[in-house]
DNA sequence: TGGATTACTTGACATTGTCAACTATGTCAT
DNA sequence: ATGACATAGTTGACAATGTCAAGTAATCCA
């Protein structure tokens, strides 16, 4: 019994709406001048101290590895980002913020998470519910 | 007291992962054979009897209205949506879908609803609370 | 060793997106 | 009415995003 078919359609409606949405929010000319929404994604996937795998960022962008390189190669022109091959796997490149890379991505959590976004209308609690479900669907509970 | 930041910046990236994953289960070639992601969106913003102003649909997408002409003229030479001047104001184009883009946009509803989709893992109370969380987020509580 | 696989890049190309300039229509003050 | 201004959509130029096929370098394994 998966599911009613009218809460998940409405709820896939909102999800799309949510997403367009976010973009006009996305403060690509203050916090990060000049940033396209995905390249915003992008720096949003890569955590500071980690390393992330050209290979990892396709996989979970859902799409082309030479889509990939063309993003990074942006990334890495404005200096954000930086290559490094893997040291157990040398055909694997890792991306790592730089400083730079790492003070855009905090003021892009910050200004996404703020007033008067989305977000922001729901209550601690709200966020909470909101997150459990995501990551039931996500099937991600790390 | 907006929210605590923590969720909301762990909300937003479920979010945004949900969205790119998405795309990998959109049945571009099966149920709309060669529909790009977005058109898919732009399809199932359009409800089967009532007519969608172009600029509407700018306003949804949050994009420029030039970018909605090249989509629909895409659509429409697709053969699933139709322009058609509004009667009330000369200046508005109004959208329908056509009985083959009605047809194609049941299938794409059935089909990001089914299994084993992300949204196939909720729970039918799950899904009214996410929607009732969405609604919030949205304002839009038609 | 050598053949197959994997990770990434390159080049060709379509789609998506922005901006500025244009046309046609509507609105409003005079 | 007329003219000034605003609005809806189109067009053209261009950048970013995305796919695919082919290529290179590194890895895996028989």
């Amino acid at each position: 019994m998966p599911a009613d078919p009218n809460h998940a359609c409405r709820a896939w409606q909102l999800l799309v709406r949510f997403f367009f949405l976010q973009r006009e929010h996305l403060p690509a000319g203050d916090a990060a001048p000049g940033l396209s929404p995905v390249q915003c994604h992008v720096l949003h996937l890569i955590e500071p101290g980690e390393g992330m795998p050209m290979g990892r960022l396709a996989e979970t962008l859902a799409c082309d590895a030479s889509n990939v390189t063309g993003l990074v190669d942006r990334l890495e022109a404005r200096g954000l980002v930086r290559r490094r091959p893997s040291v157990e796997d040398r055909r694997v490149k890792v991306l790592d913020l730089t400083p730079t890379g790492a003070k855009v991505r905090t003021r892009l959590l910050t200004r996404m998470t703020a007033h008067p976004l989305p977000l922001s209308r729901l209550s601690a609690a709200e966020q909470r519910t909101l997150v459990r479900l995501l990551e039931v669907m996500l099937d991600d509970r790390r």
